[in-house]
DNA sequence: CCCCTGCGGGATAACGTTATCCCGCAGAGG
DNA sequence: CCTCTGCGGGATAACGTTATCCCGCAGGGG
């Protein structure tokens, strides 16, 4: 019976030992090796020694599930942002965060996919994390209201979250645009433009109304100078080829966001990417080997990521506390190409 | 007593309804909520519509957790990868085949800590995970031996683990580091220099030495030209200046990781890069909007991390299959580095 | 009329851990 | 010598789900 056991090393899948075997083993009740493995300090040392003994001998693992099942908390909070596996600082942040706190951290992708953003949190939910960091796509989440209700802390990043009362943290977009458009101003660009992402995302929302009111505040007409919309290549193309032929050309680009930038640069080519002062809100990996290096609104990325999850971490200890809303702030980063003159056939705008 | 509950909404967290309630509020028995939340087809209609209407009245998620332990198994697998949240797009196709699988991902960044990476192992091994994707970085898993025959699938990337019998799938190094050497010696280079990884790392050591078997073949001199170590700044520049100065400099270079690539390219600045012919090992974010574009040996990153998945899933299937190693071709991308031509006055060299 | 069969739902054990309760034992005071 | 107290370990319930077993009921054949 028990010989079949050592059978095969390999083959068969034999059954893990629990807290029983290891009791019956080191010749203790089950409640003593549950002290032992939870460093409980009321257990006598000889004791102490002969389970973990047992639990060597027996290569025992306690079952994090069934710890999690009767504790009630999971020690895992749950982050769903755009795409994990792609240059994302603030994930980076939330990853180093979490494991200095002791917490493990379940990362997925939303990819850009609303239906796949509520599959995550929901599937987050019924895993019963002691929280969840997100940054939020999708524009109703009315799915996560009973959740809150039960108390499941939630963080969102980037954006607050469709009316309900989370906490969040994000950059301060409108300063940034605002910075971006007075250091092409201050170079002498009268004729500044902006690619973005679609105004029906916050961030794009919020980005496109600050340069717009950054236009108006300088005095230069608005019409046909913002361009928000999908980042699509042809989209790009089309808003590129708008902004930048007819009598009165840009001379500056304010792109709203990494995707854009990166189409914009594709689309224009080294060549005409050197003749255009173009500044980048939020950084671009590699942007410094470009050429010329790319000016940049920096987030602080790494900022956003701890206090996300910072904020989660005071919500799980008092769920209770009133809701924080933290806007960080963001800084220019000047590295050539935020610096190109005016050329000299467009500098007659000037005065 | 019971009016406590209904006091505050958003203070107090109040227990999450189970199926007992549900049983309650749907007036039938717990089985019957259960089958009708794994949709047992023996349930009669008028029931499911019962227990149905409950759930949603009450908002109640079924704990995964306490499936899990019932039924043994997790949906979840394991990724224990150098860094999430850094492009990687070997880890996307881990998710997305996974995410076709039903699985759940949970993905930790060993951040080149060989502790860290033990820490990860063990936490996945505790939590009972299906089966685990790593890419080992450490020297010595041996602590994985009693996980291994406790039956936890185990699959590689891009190193084999250290003699353990386990799955692995990897990029075929000797060959890419030969297509490398070639193309440039095509291009007219016979001082052909190699940077890369330490030879302490599997992927840094196979590589040097398919370099310097590359050199023998082509009858060139092996000496002072192969440079593996650790990508530090110092280090790459030291190299760097041993390569390119003296009497006989190289004229091309194969850097062996990205890591390296981007050193070098940082080092030589964008004028010194645009005249030494460069083929880099394994695709860079932007690699094609730098100047000249990057030449690179591209990984077939995309069906590595679909491969581990799915390798994964076929030893979760059936755990006595035999051990199993795929080695994926690599191809050449000619973006303009590769092609440099020999600068005149080092074309002395060939004949 | 009785029994057998099949169908669908209900009580209950089980997963592996932690927490509550209780009891045995040793030492000291009455 | 008995009892009280305190310390430390042992039986058992509990977490929320699934799976096993069983039973009630309806219909048809003997």
């Amino acid at each position: 019976m028990s010989h079949a056991q050592g059978g095969g090393n390999a083959g068969a899948r034999v059954k893990r030992p629990t807290m029983v075997d290891v009791a019956r083993e080191a010749g203790v009740a089950l409640r003593t090796v549950s002290r032992v493995v939870n460093n409980d300090p009321t257990v006598g040392p000889e004791y102490v020694a002969k389970v973990k003994a047992a639990i060597t001998a027996l290569n025992f693992r306690p079952d994090e599930r069934a710890r999690q099942l009767r504790t009630g908390v999971t020690g895992t909070i749950g982050a769903a942002v755009r795409r994990i596996a792609e240059t994302n600082p603030a994930l980076a942040a939330i990853e180093q965060t979490a494991r200095s706190a002791g917490l493990t951290l379940l990362a997925s992708s939303t990819d850009f996919d609303e239906s796949r953003e509520r599959d995550i949190l929901v599937s987050m939910c019924r895993q019963r994390l002691d929280g969840i960091v997100v940054e939020p796509f999708g524009e109703s989440h009315s799915y996560l209201e009973p959740e809150l209700e039960a108390g499941v802390p939630v963080v969102t990043m980037d954006r607050p979250m469709s009316g309900l009362p989370v906490d969040c943290v994000m950059s301060d977009n409108a300063a940034g645009i605002g910075m971006a458009f007075h250091h092409l101003y201050q170079h002498g660009h009268r004729r500044i433009a902006y690619l973005g992402d679609s105004e029906r995302v916050f961030s794009g929302r919020e980005r496109a109304a600050a340069f717009r009111t950054a236009l108006v505040a300088h005095g230069q007409p608005v019409s046909g100078l913002v361009h928000p919309g999908d980042i699509t290549a042809e989209r790009v193309a089309a808003a590129l080829d708008a902004v930048l032929q007819g009598p009165n050309p840009a001379t500056a680009l304010v792109t709203g966001n990494p995707d854009t930038t990166i189409a914009v640069l594709r689309r224009l080519g080294p060549q005409a990417a050197s003749r255009l002062a173009i500044v980048a809100f939020d950084d671009v990996p590699l942007a410094d080997l470009l050429q010329p290096a790319l000016t940049v609104i920096a987030q602080d990325t790494a900022t956003i990521g701890r206090t996300a999850v910072e904020l989660l971490c005071a919500r799980i200890a008092d769920p209770s506390r009133p809701v924080q809303s933290v806007v960080l702030p963001v800084s220019l980063t000047a590295r050539g190409s935020g610096e190109v003159p005016v050329p000299a056939t467009s500098s007659a705008a000037t005065l």
